[in-house]
DNA sequence: ATATTACAGACTCGTAAAGTCTTTTATTAT
DNA sequence: ATAATAAAAGACTTTACGAGTCTGTAATAT
C-alpha cells in the first residue's frame, strides 16, 4: 500500500524547516548542505524548497552567498502549513458514489480527519527546537 | 497528489459493511447486490470482501443462496477496523533518514495519526446506523 | 447433475511519485 | 563587464502500485 501514506517530499521539507531554523539564519544555507544531510540530490530538494518559498514560508536568494532561510514569523508555522505546502489541502476521503446529499460515512471520516490536523496545526517547528533544548 | 490518500477499496469496504449490516442479515447477501449498489464490477468488490472474510468481520457462504454476511460480535467493529483490513496497519509517516535514535518529528506525526485513530476506533457502524434511524 | 456463488491467481492499464538532466534566470564578487 | 555562483523551470525517465479485468477452480444448495 502506497496510498494513505505521505510522500517523501513531505518528509524531506520537514527535516528541511528544522534544519532551517537550527542554523540561526544570518545567512542563508545552500540547496547542497542540505541535499547532503538528507542524502537526496540538490535538484531534487530545490523543486520541494521551491514549494515552500511559494507558500511564502522560506525565502530564497540567488547568486554567490545565497540559499534558502526562513522568512518573519516562521515561529508560527506549524507542521500542517508544510504539509499542505507539499502534499495539498485536499481531504484524505472522497466518498465517490453520490448517493444522497450527505455521505455519514464520509463525515466520519472527515471528522477523524480533522483531529489530527488539529494536532498537527498545533505543533510547530519552534515547538520542536524548544523542546530539544531543554531537555 | 495520489498518495495521503484512502484507496477506493476502502471506500468500498465502508459502504459495503453499512449495507449488510442494514440489510438484517438473516440471509445472506449476494457480491452482484452490493457491486451493483456501488456500480462496481462484482469480481473487484469480491476480492475486498475476502479481505473482510480473512479478517473475521464478514462471513462467506459458497453455493445458490449463498453470499455475505456479519459475523456475531459485528456490533463493535470499528471504522479503524475496517480500514486496518484494507489499508494495513502501517504508519502513515516513517522518517527513513536514520539520524539518531529517536527523530522528533517522527514523533509528531506518529502522535497526530494517534489521535485520528482514536476516532476512528470510537465510531462503528452500529452507531451509524443508530444515527440513522434516530433521527 | 447442474446451477449458483465465492475464491484464487495471473494479467493489463493508467497514473503519480521520485528522481535526473538541461537550460535559464538572478545575484554577487572581482 | 564578466565570470562565478546559486536558484527556478521544465522536459524527461523510471518505477511502483492502485484499480480493474479475465479465467478458472472450489464449494453448496436444489
Amino acid at each position: 500500500m502506497k496510498t494513505l501514506k505521505y510522500s517523501k517530499a513531505t518528509n524531506y521539507a520537514l527535516h528541511t524547516m528544522l534544519h532551517l531554523a537550527l542554523s540561526n539564519s544570518t545567512k542563508p544555507v545552500g540547496v547542497q548542505i542540505l541535499a547532503e544531510q538528507q542524502k537526496v540530490s540538490p535538484t531534487y530538494l530545490s523543486k520541494i524548497l521551491t514549494k515552500l518559498v511559494k507558500e511564502g514560508m522560506v525565502a530564497s536568494a540567488s547568486g554567490a552567498n545565497g540559499g534558502y532561510s526562513l522568512t518573519k514569523g516562521w515561529e508560527s508555522i506549524s507542521f500542517l502549513d508544510i504539509i499542505y505546502a507539499i502534499e495539498g489541502k485536499s481531504s484524505l476521503f472522497d466518498c465517490d458514489l453520490n448517493h444522497g446529499p450527505e455521505c455519514l460515512i464520509q463525515k466520519v471520516m472527515l471528522t477523524s480527519e480533522e483531529k489530527m490536523e488539529e494536532e498537527l496545526r498545533q505543533q510547530t517547528i519552534a515547538g520542536l527546537i524548544a523542546e530539544m533544548t531543554t531537555t
